[in-house]
DNA sequence: TTTTTAGCATGATGGCCATCATGCTAAGGG
DNA sequence: CCCTTAGCATGATGGCCATCATGCTAAAAA
């Protein structure tokens, strides 16, 4: 072992983290194995001994984005009173910053349609990241809302849509639209 | 020339309409201009001769998928009263057909997150087909409805966010769940 | 009928891809 | 202190990529 037993998981972190941050920015077929490799500083020959294959890495990068864009989202929510819950996940969603950094964002709308396209594996954890995202806008959800809300899957749905065309779209204007439209559809200002 | 006048013409449509189909159910980078030429029987050499690069061909593709989808949900409307144009719209939108073709569905589902990343003529000839779509939207909101039917923007990134997600998640059950939910947001059951 | 030329084919270039086989090297266990 | 071995490097394999240069061939123009 060259280095102290405890830098394989370490290497194996930062293998996975930067692929996660690549993958969302220049799509999962763009990065190659070699090229991601050489951002730590190592070379290819190293990756098959901590990943079967390309897809396995896939499928942990993904978790981790999920898990990243998670208690990001838990910190949020954690700093503002329970009526306000929705609007503040909604509106951290939906912020010009989330648009203009798919790289540091959600998974879903930056790898979603890909993702459609991926082996097993890559869309098992892909989904339990889904599932994770649909848990805590139920959490949001007040206790007193009745059927006029939104469902998770709805707001979900909506999110990830307008997040994903207000980054496709070339015209600025349009893609604001995308953006602020849906925030009011899922957070109204006449509110609480 | 080898064919008849029209001919380069007729072949430089039928690389686009086939391009179009692939590019949708195996993503732009997947498809190889070689490849692509040899499902028409041709090869690689002659393509440069119709389109500068892959690019302009990915905008072509793109306008070609987008007038597809137009014409045929045109279609639908026509076939329905003003008032159920809405409905009937999104339930073809979000319907387990179109979920299960991706090659002959929504570019924007399909491609959205390919498309955030592409040269800027990739994405001008997207943005005018997502333009085109939400007018097609404003053209369904029936005349009395106020200010709580949602807007184009809203409607089709929910539509979009949903049928994404509903090809990305390996659940067939949430899969569906988020058709249906997406569908009632749009077009409720307790409606004319 | 002869000549021009457009449409496509062939082939080359340089590059990147995933994956596997093998070799070096330094750290841990003995 | 030596020897095993794990972690990574080097290099090879076979394949596909976009693009350009050139050549053939048959249809249109003369």
């Amino acid at each position: 072992m060259r280095y102290s037993p405890l830098h394989k998981a370490d290497v194996r972190q930062r293998i996975i983290r930067t692929a996660s941050y690549r993958f969302r920015s220049e799509g999962m077929d763009a990065v190659g194995i070699a090229n991601l490799m050489a951002d730590l500083g190592l070379t290819h020959g190293g990756f098959y001994s901590h990943f079967r294959d390309k897809e396995a890495l896939v499928a942990e990068a993904c978790r981790h984005g999920f898990d990243e864009l998670q208690q990001r989202l838990a910190g949020v929510l954690d700093a503002v009173p329970p009526e306000q819950r929705l609007a503040a996940l909604v509106q951290h969603y939906l912020s010009l910053a989330h648009r203009d950094r798919p790289d540091d964002g959600c998974v879903a709308a930056a790898l979603g349609g890909e993702m459609a396209r991926r082996d097993q594996p890559s869309r098992q954890a892909f989904t339990a990241g889904i599932e994770a995202q649909l848990a805590l806008l139920q959490e949001c959800v007040p206790p007193g809302e009745k059927g006029s809300a939104p469902t998770p899957c709805v707001a979900l749905a909506l999110m990830v849509g307008a997040l994903l065309l207000s980054r496709a779209v070339s015209d600025p204007a349009l893609s604001q639209r995308f953006l602020e439209e849906a925030t009011r559809a899922l957070a109204p200002p006449g509110q609480a």
